[in-house]
DNA sequence: TTTT
DNA sequence: TTTT
């Protein structure tokens, strides 16, 4: 029904592995921070001067289960999402905004490494490598909750796929 | 130099007249507001659930020059951009972060109403209109500084161009 | 399933009325032609340039008929889809190209003129208004084939809906 | 000057070696042939249907250096341009209208394989490899001339430059 | 704070 | 063939 756009696009790497959720109805809620290179040379110096840009990207649904099986810190994406704003408390009760990129069911990924992020390892890897909380970027310092954090639960997989199933359209049950 | 790709696309209608500042070397820099508008059919009701998403929009150089001048409150535009989050203090001496889609000389914008956003009399309007100093908004509360903030003016026009001079191409030498 | 991306967005003005058709199952396809604008000033002379491009789209689904019913020649809109090209041959025989641009499923559409594109009287007009034939256009002489064109017809509605219900996500039928 | 949008991005791969030719004056012209996979799930059957589309590409300026330099068969590559459709003649006199992504200043290309194509062997391949001229896919069968073909050499190189010299952005004053 |  |  939107009577505007609002649409990202973004081509980056993951500064960290992503970090997996599951809503209590057992959906995949994924928090992704993509960099975003702009390196320039410098006009005086001739010297490449690095800048980078940090996103916050929350993906949901089918998306989201394969970028969490399937993508790692230093993965290569692209993604397409809209922009969302959300208001948090911070421990001092002060409201804090923050931006993010949601990937929903009208968003897609492509993983643009040679063949996934490893080459197939992903599952084997995942069991263990899934509970980082890490550093989430971006607007860090009294981070924001994760998207939708009333009552996720971080190990509860929503089902044992094997097959990466490439997404981007597809038929979802998650209400946006 | 960009080693990736970081692109912000929307059509919304500004919330608020642009907030026209200038750099001390009379460089334009605009702040906008713009409404993406996402209304959805409530599926239990049948209702038409209003949901709007605020966009903090700064644009540079001759674009900043030609939205200033041709978009008011209301306004319908598009606009593409990057998304670049900064980081100021509040009054407290809290780290705030700020995201904001930027349009710069790479960045594009299309004003979408009939002709001018108020019919031709924007030239007319203008000489009176552009002292708001208004609600900068969209992480409001303890609301961010204007993009750039470090010693703008607001009144000193970079120059007098009264006509509206499209932007978003630049003289260029590659014959298409 | 892609592993691609294939995106086209444009905003542009309907050359003519939109040509409506209907599958057998009373699926609305609908072409429409549409310029881009690119008018530049020539460096030289100072003159402006009238430099125009024409884009063939083809629209499916609830889309194509919201944009059948409320589009008509002159209106201004936004449109996402993918390019695609097609095969057909011309009476002599032989093999031509078509490139469209195909708003599926996936794409978006957007009426830019104030209220849809002739101030609500779409639906009057629309009754005796959709039998034109004519001009298919952007790859002109030897026009090629409408898409899909076997066994369209050009007079049976699907449904009398009378309400514009805005489009660009949607559940639909039509196999891409 | 543009009152409109004509905006094209793609992700694939290139289906052969990009056709590197020089304008009079020592200006790059490539061409690619890119593929977008959109292989799908056969409803009935449940095969993986495979569905590629090719796009024409056209490169200018100095985008087009690194992409004839750096691109190879396969490469993977994000390119954003803008539809272009060209017509021209072909042996039995008659008009042929060829539809291509033309990505000049205003345009974008990144390169997505690990580091360039061929890891860093670019250079080597390079002297003895452009001289192909080979299957221009798309629009083949009495394929299109290259754009602005009047008078290109194919082997001129405009300049000896040993650096990738990632594009997109170029010399600005404006401070980001 | 906009728009339909 | 549109628009400004």
């Amino acid at each position: 029904m939107a009577r505007g756009v609002n649409k990202v696009i973004l081509i980056g790497n993951l500064g960290q592995d992503p970090d997996t959720r599951y809503t209590p109805n057992g959906n995949a809620v994924v928090n992704l921070n993509i960099a975003t290179d702009e390196s320039y040379k410098d006009r005086q110096t001739g010297q490449l001067v690095p800048k980078t840009e940090w996103h916050r990207v929350v993906m949901f649904g089918k998306i989201a289960e394969v970028a969490g099986q399937y993508l790692r810190k230093g993965s290569k994406v692209y993604i397409e999402g809209k922009l969302q704003t959300r208001k948090w408390q911070n421990k001092e009760g002060q409201d804090v905004y923050t931006t993010e990129v949601v990937v929903d069911i009208n968003g897609q990924m492509q993983m643009l490494d040679s063949r996934g992020s490893d080459g197939g390892g992903a599952s084997q890897s995942a069991p263990a490598g899934r509970p980082q909380q890490s550093t989430p970027a971006a607007q860090p310092q009294n981070s924001p909750p994760p998207a939708q954090s009333s009552g996720y639960n971080q190990s509860q997989p929503s089902q044992g796929s094997s097959m990466p199933e490439p997404v981007d359209d597809f038929d979802d049950d998650i209400p946006f």
